[in-house]
DNA sequence: CGGCAGTTTGATGTTACTCAATTTAAGTGG
DNA sequence: CCACTTAAATTGAGTAACATCAAACTGCCG
């Protein structure tokens, strides 16, 4: 067996190119290396429900980890590079280092937190809160990993994206970002948000 | 240290009553013994999300485990009683023993597969299909726990209960209750959900 | 019998969706 | 550099879904 731990794959995907397919048995632990992918859940009549943005660190696929069959599917959004580990490393070290399985269950529990509140979200906000809310938990990641500068963040997604990850039209979408414009909250436009109104963004999409 | 995995409490909690709240460090391990519970996300102006029902068996507050904060607060939803294994019994279990091990990341893994689903439900689906996918969801949970005669399964959720879980207002999950029997495909009345046309609920709310 | 919590029903208001047309932006090939 | 093409964003008008408000109804318990 090869030493745990050891990238065992790393490939590019072009965007919009699918890297995982949920119910899938996956070979590897897949980790994004660099660019922006999400994860989402696709529904037969063409509906679908984008579950989480990641960005370069974030692992693409934890369930993984256990050897389970992928409970989401993921695609590229930019074009990016994937990094690969093998499921039996991982595993192995997950069995015996202690400090590796308080990462994984570190993680395991963030992302049971992600998803509840994005359910809370998605059952009980209106449409702006639910944007502001998109844009209020992106912020922070964008910004551990591109240097800021004016409050202003890449920002890679298309309103369809925006739209399937908070539950309403793209028509919709593009109608609240205009009035958010219009208030001096954020302002997105050609690949990039400028943060405008910080507090009032939080005012509007804080989870309290 | 106590022996792991040894119940160090047991007691009732009348219906309604508080068990955990959210952002708390949990003592126990909790474990719903009888009766129904509820995790939810308050929000401060007053609306919440239903997360999870609980049944019999099934672990209150599974963050518990690690050590963390709890991530939901729990409600009794009819009169329970809940045990509470001690954390650290738990965690040395979770450390030297590898079915145990293996138990509880299945688990984490069910639960973000589950919040994964609601989010998907909640962001895509309609009144109607949000209203039988919770059904549809209950349905083999309730089987394992009661003898099911007639397809009459015990149902204690208050409409409130209902619309709090799936994002409606009680006002509109009491038309769609109304629509659904009227159409012969459910009926809920007096602690007591009637399936008449499975198939059918599965094919509103099934996820596909 | 009276009171209370929960459900049902009706009327009306608001939010978000649909459909369709227009504008903008970003290539692409001449 | 400029028509031409194409994808994305914006805007308007009409509609559907769900919320709100209020009243009536039900079953239950004292």
């Amino acid at each position: 067996m090869e030493a745990p731990g050891q990238i065992t794959r790393f490939f590019p995907v072009r965007a919009g190119g699918q890297i995982a397919n949920r119910n899938q048995i996956p070979n590897d632990v897949l980790v994004l290396c660099s660019g922006w992918a999400y994860r989402y859940i696709q529904l037969s009549d063409g509906r679908r429900q984008i579950l989480q943005f990641l960005l370069p660190g974030d692992i693409l696929s934890p369930e993984a980890i256990f050897g389970k069959s992928h409970l989401f599917s993921v695609k590229a959004l930019t074009e990016v590079m994937v990094g690969g580990f093998s499921t039996g490393g991982v595993r192995e070290r997950y069995a015996t280092d202690s400090a590796m399985r308080s990462t994984i269950s570190n993680y395991g529990i963030a992302e049971i937190r992600d998803a509840a509140e994005l359910a809370a979200v998605l059952g009980q906000y209106s449409a702006e809160e639910r944007i502001a809310h998109l844009m209020l938990r992106l912020v922070p990641r964008i910004a551990a990993r591109n240097v800021i500068r004016e409050h202003r963040y890449p920002f890679p997604l298309r309103q369809q994206h925006v739209a399937d990850a908070v539950g309403l039209t793209p028509v919709h979408v593009s109608r609240i970002f205009g009035l958010l414009r219009e208030r001096g909250v954020v302002s997105i436009s050609e690949g990039v948000m400028r943060v405008i109104d910080m507090p009032e963004l939080e005012r509007l999409g804080a989870l309290r």
